[in-house]
DNA sequence: AATCGCGCCTGACGGC
DNA sequence: TGCCGTCAGGCGCGAT
C-alpha cells in the first residue's frame, strides 16, 4: 500500500513533469471516494498551472494559484502519469490532462483515498492541521517522542501510527521500525525511556529514507509512474513474514493484532518490559 | 484528554 | 468452476 516513501517517489518523479504546466481538463468518473470529489475542482484547476507540489505525511498537495488539490492515496490509490492517452480502466476515478498532453491518472480500487480542495493554506485544512512532524525533520526526535509519550498507556505501535504524534507512519514501517529498535509493540508508549526512544527515531528515520532509496514501494504490481514497471520492492525484515524464522536470531516471528491491524514481532528480540 | 472500535471498500485467497 | 466468508488496511469520527 501507498506509505509515505512511496508517496514521496511519486512526487519526485511527477514534479518536474507537471511543476509549470496548464491543467486543460479535469475528468472526474468516480466522485464517491472516501470524501465526495468536489464538483468545482474543474472551476478552480481549468487553466491554471501547477506552482509548487508538496508532500505532507501521505497527502500529496497541488498547489494553483486558485487554491490547493489535496490528494490522499488511501490504501490502494495508484497516481500515474500517462504520456499517450489510453482507456480508462475499472478504477481510473480521476484524470488531469495537461498542456502538454500528458496526464495523471489517479486509479484506486478500494477507494480509501481522497481528492480535496481548499482556497486556503492546506496546511490549516481540518485533515492537515492535527498533523504531528515529518518523520524526516529534525522535530521529529527522541526528545519530542518521549516528551509526548509521558502518561501515555497507549502501546508504542498505535502511538507511532498516531498521525497527530508523527506524521505518515503506517503500519509497515511503524513494525519494521520497532523491530530495528529492539522494542516489543505492546510496549506502553510512557514506559519506554529516553535512550529507547533515541533509537526507535532512529529506526523510523532509516527504514523510511531506505525505503525512499529503494523507490519506496510496497507493493508487488506497482508500476511507476509513468506506468512503466521499474521500482524495486523494498525489503522488508519482518512485515509479513509471521511463522518465518527471525532474521536476526531465527525464532519464529509471532503474529497478533494491535487496535485491529497485523503486527508481527520477535518474542526473543522485542522484550515487553 | 486519551483511547477504542467502527466503517468505508475491493480483491485475494482458502474451503467446500 | 463458483460461491462465500475472511482478511487486509488508512484514518477520521463518534462513543466512552
Amino acid at each position: 500500500m501507498p506509505e509515505l516513501p512511496e508517496v514521496e517517489t511519486i512526487l519526485k518523479e511527477i514534479a518536474p513533469e507537471i511543476v509549470g504546466q496548464t491543467v486543460t481538463t479535469i475528468i472526474t468518473r468516480t466522485p464517491r471516494l472516501r470524501w465526495p470529489v468536489p464538483a468545482t475542482l474543474n472551476k478552480y484547476i481549468e487553466g491554471h498551472a501547477v506552482q509548487a507540489l508538496k508532500r505532507r505525511g501521505k497527502y500529496l498537495l497541488f498547489y494553483f494559484k486558485t487554491g490547493t488539490l489535496i490528494l490522499h492515496l488511501g490504501m490502494s490509490g495508484h497516481l500515474r502519469l500517462l504520456k499517450h492517452h489510453a482507456m480508462p480502466g475499472k478504477h481510473d476515478h480521476v484524470d488531469i490532462f495537461f498542456a502538454h498532453k500528458k496526464h495523471l491518472r489517479f486509479n484506486d480500487p478500494r477507494r480509501f483515498g481522497a481528492l480535496l480542495w481548499t482556497k486556503n493554506d492546506p496546511f490549516t485544512h481540518p485533515l492537515l492541521k492535527t498533523l504531528g512532524p515529518e518523520p524526516l525533520e529534525d522535530h521529529f526526535n527522541g526528545k519530542y517522542l518521549w516528551q509526548t509519550a509521558q502518561g501515555r498507556k497507549v502501546s508504542i505501535k498505535s502511538f507511532l501510527m498516531n498521525s497527530k504524534i508523527v506524521a505518515g507512519i503506517g503500519n509497515i514501517y511503524a513494525t519494521e521500525a520497532l523491530f530495528n529498535a529492539g522494542i516489543h509493540p505492546l510496549t506502553p508508549a510512557g514506559k519506554i525511556n529516553k535512550t529507547n526512544y533515541e533509537q526507535l527515531v532512529k529506526a523510523c528515520k532509516a527504514v523510511l529514507r531506505h525505503a525512499i532509496k529503494s523507490g519506496g514501494t510496497t507493493l508487488r504490481d506497482y508500476l511507476k509512474s509513468d506506468g512503466t514497471p521499474g521500482h524495486f520492492l523494498i525489503e522488508l525484515k519482518i512485515y509479513g513474514k509471521s511463522g518465518e524464522p527471525c532474521p536476526r536470531c531465527k525464532t519464529a516471528l509471532q503474529s497478533i493484532k494491535i487496535c485491529q491491524r497485523s503486527t508481527v514481532y520477535c518474542k526473543c528480540c522485542q522484550i515487553l518490559e
